[in-house]
DNA sequence: CGTCCAATAATGTGATCACAAATTCAAAAT
DNA sequence: ATTTTGAATTTGTGATCACATTATTGGACG
């Protein structure tokens, strides 16, 4: 077996405790960590829906999957659950935790209560080059719902809205709704799973135009009610079904 | 040296990759472990003003310290990273990170946004048993500032708040709630070492008389009044001296 | 064909090892 | 006396090992 291929890749065969001969370190100044680049993999694919909600993820498993050793796998983990995206069972296993009436309506309460107030504070930094660049994303939505496309849809959604929240130079504010978007998007995920994209409503519009026209009240209600329409969605059918 | 004590006390020289003879596991069932024991105490030691902001801090040093391997402390450090309490430095080195402008702002928001919330969303779970709890917690708050323990005093304080606001039965806010409390008591406890307790007004004394009243309105104004003027006290001082 | 139960495998946790990068500190040079 | 430099120490990171605990499997018994 060659098993060449990119030199940062973990290889278990060559390692050991008397190892002389280390595997190549990338020269890279912007070198980032084994656990940093595990920890957004693993971040995206939450966001994505790509973690059954329940069902147990094994540390070993996940370190296979991307080609690490269990020990970066677990700081990554240990950061995610500290962000409650993930959750240490009782038997010590971890999953995606299910999603409960009263969580979901609290999850509703921060949003509202966050992301409106980030949307305001984003808007003076929003500059020609930046509405371009929401617009283009709020195009591929559009084609990631014609397509039935969920996994770009989601994808598409995160960026649109954090792309705005981020302009609002308002980093601590970002940390908390980036926490309260890892504890729903999985749900999200299970309800398009089933019903697909074409329920879906893209409800950005009157955003941009809030946007052009720098109109903060218009703004703050548009995402206020692209919120709910989408939350809507999945507290009706996820909590139930 | 004869080095016994504790069962579950880590002892260096007992280990080794051969080691046949294990120490000794406790079997209690309620046993936690060793990194939850190592979170508990640096979220502890954090939110009493332990750490000085800036000041580098050590995995070894910590380790040493707490009497575990290095392991267990890279998982409590990761998490208090994770919920904003640490701080990863360009240099890989890890501290309480320091107060901006703009940051503070963002936590008075956040503060005044969940706490009288949570405060409502209490009330009703408050009985009998409860506010004499927190009345009691109270007179230790008034104890510890007569006697100028300014670390009794931040633990006070936090437990008022936090034994009300736990009986809102809000997990998720609960959790955005203890990592902002986590990102200022640092800062706080600078303050209060710079001037004493002495200036310290108890503001707990109409939030203890709303409860009593049943007053969900007039419990909110008072928690946010007891923010704004700790908050205040801090904003004025730390971030020009 | 379903139900225990023992044996086996897999997993999370704590510990140690190895190494590169960063820091510290002391001696040499200016 | 201050700066520079280079060696020695410290530190974070990734990997592997060991072990208790939890799942899983496979067959015996009903």
């Amino acid at each position: 077996m060659k098993m060449s291929g990119v030199a940062s890749r973990y290889n278990p065969d060559v390692h050991g405790p008397k190892l002389k001969e280390r595997l190549m370190r990338d020269a890279d100044p912007a070198a980032v960590s084994a656990h940093e680049r595990v920890y957004q993999s693993l971040r995206q694919r939450i966001l994505t829906g790509g973690f059954l909600p329940g069902k147990a993820v094994t540390l070993r498993g996940i370190a296979t999957q991307l080609g690490v050793s269990p020990m970066p796998v677990r700081e990554a983990v240990r950061r995610l659950i500290a962000e409650r995206a993930l959750e240490l069972q009782d038997n010590r296993r971890v999953s995606v935790p299910a999603m409960t009436g009263p969580k979901f309506e609290q999850i509703l309460f921060a949003r509202r209560t966050l992301e409106p107030e980030l949307a305001i504070r984003a808007l003076p930094h929003i500059d020609a080059a930046a509405l371009a660049r929401i617009e283009a994303l709020d195009d591929g939505i559009d084609r990631a719902m014609a397509s039935g496309d969920i996994e770009g849809y989601m994808r598409g959604n995160h960026d649109f809205h954090f792309t705005i929240y981020r302009l609002a130079d308002a980093d601590m504010l970002l940390g908390l709704t980036e926490s309260v978007w890892l504890q729903f998007a999985p749900f999200m995920r299970l309800v398009y799973g089933r019903y697909g994209t074409s329920k879906l409503i893209d409800q950005h519009m009157l955003a941009l135009e809030a946007i052009r026209k720098g109109d903060a009240v218009s703004l703050a209600k548009a995402i206020r009610e692209d919120i709910m329409q989408g939350m809507r969605f999945i507290g009706e059918d996820a909590l139930k079904g």
